[in-house]
Order: structure tokens, then sequence, then C-alpha cells
DNA sequence: TACGGAATAT
DNA sequence: GATATTCCGT
């Protein structure tokens, strides 16, 4: 504000709009201590809500600010610490507008704001656990829910197990030290199968729904009259069906990483 | 209702 | 591109 156009009535009118400060040019240097504390003080809280926030999600995932992870009820429980864990900036300040809780009052901090998850790194060591789940589950239990049980890490849920579980069947997933080492290259197509029909690893449900004709590389070709039978009483949802019709059930140490 | 898996969103 | 979320099936 400029000592031309300065206005005592638009002073008041901008405070209560929200404004915190309101003075005349050029600022002397107590008014600019005075503004510093002031965003001092807002920042130091904002990061104490962030904290809390973190905590009660009871996310594993490491903050930006690189605290380590552990699990908060049991501080003992330390059979698997990730010392590696980070997340994006983008995805820890990530938040998603829901519309059905918007507010009456239209107010921002009335406006319902889901926070979506902060992402989980599948790290070497995280994901070795999830193999490791894997090898002792063995016949008839590879199911994320089971995976979880074995990998005992605090905080991971059944559906981080259960989308890691997917990119792995499909082949999809790289170690972090491997995207870094080589960037561009597609996991899919990294040579040893070739042509050959891959396998489709950890097992697999039948698949349910129709799907096109150009993407049934991991298919069995026209399901079976075993397989819809197996749909239709539903077997198909026995983890032992998976051993009768699929091949690749048992995970070969050849296809882990 | 809880769960699995594919598809889709972020 | 990696991961979370949604959708739909059992």
């Amino acid at each position: 504000m400029s000592p031309v156009d300065y206005d005592p009535s638009m002073a008041v009118s901008a405070i209560d709009n929200g404004a915190f400060l309101y003075f005349k040019r050029p600022a002397n240097p107590e008014m600019l201590r005075y503004l510093w504390q002031h965003v001092a003080r807002e920042t130091m809280h904002m990061r104490v809500m962030r904290e809390r926030e973190r905590l009660m999600s009871a996310s594993y995932i490491t903050p930006p600010c690189g605290v380590g992870f552990g699990d908060v009820e049991n501080p003992n429980n330390n059979s698997f610490v990730m010392d590696n864990g980070k997340c994006k900036m983008n995805d820890y300040y990530n938040e998603k507008y829901v519309e059905k809780e918007y507010n009456f009052d239209n107010s921002r901090m009335s406006q319902g704001k889901v926070k979506r998850k902060m992402c989980t790194e599948w790290t070497k060591e995280l994901h070795e656990k999830f193999i490791d789940a894997i090898n002792q589950l063995g016949d008839g239990s590879i199911f994320p829910k089971e995976i979880l049980e074995k990998m005992n890490v605090p905080g991971l849920t059944r559906m981080q197990v259960a989308s890691h579980l997917q990119n792995c069947r499909n082949e999809n997933w790289r170690s972090p030290e491997e995207r870094k080492s080589t960037p561009g290259a597609n996991p899919k197509s990294s040579g040893r199968e070739g042509s050959s029909r891959k396998l489709r690893r950890f097992g697999s449900m039948p698949r349910l729904k129709k799907e096109k004709s150009e993407d049934r590389a991991y298919d069995h070709g026209p399901r079976s009259e075993m397989e819809s039978k197996a749909t239709e009483t539903g077997m198909a949802n026995q983890p032992m069906y998976n051993s009768m019709r699929n091949e690749a059930f048992h995970p070969h140490p050849e296809l882990l990483h």
C-alpha cells in the first residue's frame, strides 16, 4: 500500500476479508519483524497440524521431512524398518475434493477434502518381504490378505499389497534401484521370455470379464468347460483351483527379482 | 459383507 | 510411471 492511496476504510475492509495485516508503505523495520514473526508462527502451526494428520492416518510412509517409520502403537514392533522410504511432495500434499461433503457455508475450511493416501514406495527391501511372504504361502494362498499377514508390515494395507501383486503379476514393477539405473527401460519388454507365451506369476483367478481379443497374453485360450463350471459354482474362488488351472501358480525362483 | 482382480485415476 | 482407488464380480 503506497502512501498516496492509503485509505483507512479499505484497511478495515481488508481485515474483514481475511487480511492479516494492512500497513502504509514504506514499511518500518518493526512492522517487518512483526510480519515475519507471524509467518514463522503460521508455518510452525501448519507443520504441527500436518504431522498430527500423518500420525492419525496410521500410514508408515515417511514424510518428506524424513522421519523414520514404525508401529505407532507398538514401538517395539520393528520387524521391518524401511530405511529408504520417501514420497513425492505432490503426493504428500495432494488433496482430493469430495463433492458430496461440500458444506453449506462455502468457507474454505468446511469444504470436504479427503487426502489421497500417501504413496508407498516399494523398495527392494519391501518387495523382498513381499516375495518372502509369497514363498512362505505356496500352494493355494497367494492372495493379498494372506500376503499382507505374512509380511507383517505395520500400516501396509491389503489394497496396497493387491496393487503391488497386480503389478508383479503383469511384470510391471521394477525396484527403485533398477529404475534409477535404467530409467527408460520398459519392464515388460526386457528380454528373457522373448516371443514365447508369458507365464503369469503367483497364480491368478480366472478372468471374469470379457476381454479384448488382442489382450489375451496371459490367457489360456477360450474358457474351457471346466473354467465356466468353476465360475458358476464359485469354485473359481477357491485357491486350489488356481493350481489346477494355472501352470505358473508356483513362483519360480527364476521369475523372481 | 469381505474379498480378489482388472481397469482406471491420480 | 508408480501407486492408489474404483468398479464389478463372487
